[in-house]
DNA sequence: ATACTATTTCCACAATCATCGAAATATGTC
DNA sequence: GACATATTTCGATGATTGTGGAAATAGTAT
């Protein structure tokens, strides 16, 4: 994890629509949802929701797996881990902390 | 915590140079460091930092404290906790995570 | 008041983003 | 092949963002 990838899975989710859509995938759990639901869910064109799904599958955030017509769509835990990990680490955000965990080099 | 709320702190996070701005907060403590500083720091233009600075304090991750002619800023922890819980709950990122914690109303 | 430092606001501009209808593509069925 | 369904790409448009120089403001000291 570096700060651009960060960055950028942060950016992902700052956008209510998508993290909307994640949402809705962390809560389906392990089998996921299809495009088609997501859209029933949300109540949006095809066409906006493949757009913000296309930045959240870039940043690995979410995993696409084609099953026949329909694309399965499932959150990316450990994607999701690593990125708060990275947040209490570097920018850490524990209760008792006091300074960062691992030496600032420069 | 509602999803807007998380949504545009997220998207604060989500620059690589607000992140750097925030990271330099945390590593800078309790006592923070002044605009001046941070503008040595990462080197960009006042203006441009006044700019990114205005809307990490709009979200609440940054307070700001007027000593004399410098402005102090600070990472405010509190709200990077509560972003971070948020994340964990109900976009849960736990590793042995397997749905919501809390009960899904609709 | 003047001068000085710190920071913000104003202004402009290019770049990116969000949105969504229409057309195109992918996959499977008959 | 023809057809149906699921999803994406294309294309266009308005809105927001990131950037930074120049001017303005806030605060302090002399």
């Amino acid at each position: 994890m570096n700060i651009e990838k960060a960055a950028s899975q942060l950016e992902a989710l700052g956008n209510v629509t998508r993290l909307q859509i994640y949402r809705a995938l962390v809560r389906a759990g392990e089998e996921g949802l299809p495009v088609g639901r997501l859209q029933e869910k949300l109540d949006i064109p095809g066409s906006t929701l493949s757009h913000h799904l296309k930045r959240l599958v870039d940043t690995g955030l979410v995993v696409q797996d084609r099953q026949a017509t329909t694309l399965i769509c499932t959150a990316n835990y450990s994607h999701m881990n690593a990125l708060i990990g990275y947040l209490v680490d570097e920018c850490c955000a524990d209760q008792g902390c006091d300074g960062p965990r691992t030496r600032v080099v420069a």
